[in-house]
DNA sequence: CTAAGTGCAAAATGTTTGCATACTT
DNA sequence: AAGTATGCAAACATTTTGCACTTAG
């Protein structure tokens, strides 16, 4: 094998598991919760970090000062692009051109160049609308 | 004057001032550098989520996992939004019809309210991407 | 004069590192 | 067998808190 390839190990599939079941943003110790216990807070941190660079998941911060991730679905669409519920943390995935068209003319009329892997639309999901 | 007030100081305006001149994000120790130490760490940790909290600055977490802020110009722009460059940090501000139309669109086929006052898309700014 | 703000030092958290052990390939 | 991964405990860094003192109104 390869120098510097990494090992499948019971311990990364059981993070990732957790990781794909959130159904919203979560923390590392939910995740170290969700487990049991069953694995070490380091191999948490180091492994999910690696997702992060790996695109796996994103990595963002509440005021609440604590640092949250979410489970980014990989997703070859074209025009995908995420709602993020800022009251509930929910993450709608869509697809839709209207991204696609506004990608474009972002990058002919303001010159630049729109990350199309992770564009997040905050706001308020259809269900918060309506609970408010 | 009515209770819960607050008091104008001569460190909030420190660092109102030390935050607006930013060029990029920036961390609390670089307010702390910059104010040549001048400014209390505690207080410029107080002040600065305040202002966070007032949507005077947003905040965020990068890889390195340092927290980053960044001062959001206020603008009563209707179609105002972000630009954010992933490489050099550097925030652009654009006023585009382009934004309110996608903004409608969600609503309207997506049934999202997005946040209109802090609508970031990341990604290369022109400069980043000449000199990559 | 009173409420609010400041800053130090201490405490509390969150995150990373060193290292011996265990596991993958 | 050799390279990776794990998990504990310790080290570190960041952020928060308690409190006596200062300042704004």
């Amino acid at each position: 094998m390869a120098r510097g390839e990494s090992y499948n190990t019971k311990q990364k599939s059981l993070i990732l598991d957790a990781v794909k079941k959130q159904k919203k943003d979560f923390t590392i110790k939910d995740i170290h919760i969700v487990l049991n216990k069953k694995v070490g807070l380091t191999t948490i941190y180091r492994f999910i970090d690696k997702l992060v660079d790996d695109g796996v998941l994103s990595k963002f911060i509440r005021n609440d000062n604590m640092t949250y991730y979410q489970y980014l679905e990989h997703c070859d669409e074209e025009n995908h692009f995420y709602l993020r519920c800022e009251q509930c943390g929910k993450m709608e995935h869509v697809d839709c051109e209207c991204i696609g068209d506004l990608s474009s003319h972002i990058f002919k009329k303001h010159h630049f160049k729109a990350n199309r892997e992770n564009i997040i639309i905050n706001g308020l999901c259809d269900n918060c609308t309506k609970s408010l």
